[in-house]
DNA sequence: CGCGCAATTGATTGATGTCAATTGGAGTGG
DNA sequence: CCACTCCAATTGACATCAATCAATTGCGCG
């Protein structure tokens, strides 16, 4: 997928590291970033705050992830994007982007390639949320993010932790935490999955995929760069 | 925002055009198509079939819209564009994509922002329908709407056409037929919004972005190539 | 052991989906 | 111009799903 040299221009673009907090923001709404964000282990997430105190989580991130590489092109950002347990974060400049792009076009493109994976899970997401049920819902999620911490090597035969309390679960979903709780009761009670503290345990894919109506073609996980 | 170059570049690509009648598909979910496709007059939708019948619709396109450019990097599509109303599209090669983006590097961001765009718009879907209220939700995609065709000169005055049924509407907004029956009354009610047949008219557009929390920063119609 | 946060539970209210008519309006043939 | 047809909009009654409110339990940690 990607060339020693590119690999080169890669490792040689400057960027300032991060150690952040569960719960510090690693780019925060409204604000016009002149650098983009990799994050380099823990998850985030990135959330918009109503008016009226409600929340919406509109993405997860894992390690790997380029949480808002549409700043390059978007300028200001219409949300933030926050911690969810404590986590490292690399920030590229706009300018090393540029510099990169221009002399690989190749670059270029896996870098538009990663925003557009971005809007098909984005795209699944709207799916799960008008018309596919509770169980269903979750149950995509957690296909998901299996598979793309696979990906990433950070889970194998099914099980993959995730340190998220319910409540966040809740504004990434769009359900209440009660909700929450008891759709997950719900779906433990299938037996497809276990889930217990920080640990998910998925012990039959192929039916939880199934139940959640889970098709992995969308995450493109085949042509990603690594 | 074009130089006259890029725009020969852009008038210089060859194209099919194709007339489409309402109901008809421009692009299939699971194809692998070699072109995309730019809407030139009348409203399409991103549609996704799930297995038990049910269907959501994930972005609406209206003139102007390069409705599957992620294609251009995807290879596969995750779910079909259909005609909402007749209408006229272009189809242009990914290989004349791939010389002008060759070419100008700058009209090779322009197609990036326009799909950046896209998932911004997505993550204002996910975010209406997970922690809005119906109304709120319904007018947030009339602002949406508004403001997006107002960009191409296909809105005035606080009215535009949509000539899209309930039905749709409701795959749109993943409510009930009758669910958006009864929000667009609830809408009409508030003395902000006029729907009479295929013309809907914003009467009080402040206030209807203050009933849907609508900010139209995540829209980017400043920057828009046109 | 006791604190504090997250998970869980129960009871109730409110929102939304479903089913089944009924109404309204545009187009068509007589 | 009228009767008819078809489809979209609207309505009413009812069943479900999910939010809210208010405890209670469970567990990790000092």
């Amino acid at each position: 997928m990607v060339s020693p040299e590119e690999r080169g221009l890669i490792e040689g673009m400057t960027m300032r590291r991060r150690l952040l907090r569960k719960g510090e923001e690693l780019v925060s709404q409204h604000s016009q970033p002149s650098e983009s964000c990799i994050v380099l282990s823990g998850f985030t997430a990135r959330e918009v705050v109503l008016d009226d105190g409600k929340r919406q989580i509109t993405a997860l991130h894992i390690p790997g992830d380029f949480v808002d590489l549409h700043a390059f092109l978007l300028k200001v950002m219409d949300h933030s994007v926050v911690a969810l347990t404590d986590c490292e974060a690399a920030y590229v400049p706009h300018r090393e982007l540029l510099r990169v792009i221009d002399r690989s076009a190749h670059l270029g493109r896996l870098f538009w390639l990663s925003t557009v994976i971005d809007g098909a899970i984005q795209r699944a997401w709207i799916t799960s949320s008008g018309r596919r049920a509770a169980t269903a819902h979750l149950g995509h999620l957690i296909c998901e993010l299996y598979l793309r911490l696979q990906a990433v090597d950070l889970a194998r035969d099914g099980t993959f932790s995730f340190p998220v309390a319910q409540g966040e679960l809740a504004d990434a979903l769009g359900f209440s935490l009660v909700h929450v709780n008891r759709t997950l009761q719900e779906l433990r009670a299938t037996g497809f999955v276990r889930w217990k503290g920080s640990t998910i345990t998925i012990l039959d894919f192929d039916g939880l995929a199934v139940l959640s109506q889970f098709d992995p073609t969308y995450l493109n996980l085949i042509t990603l760069p690594r």
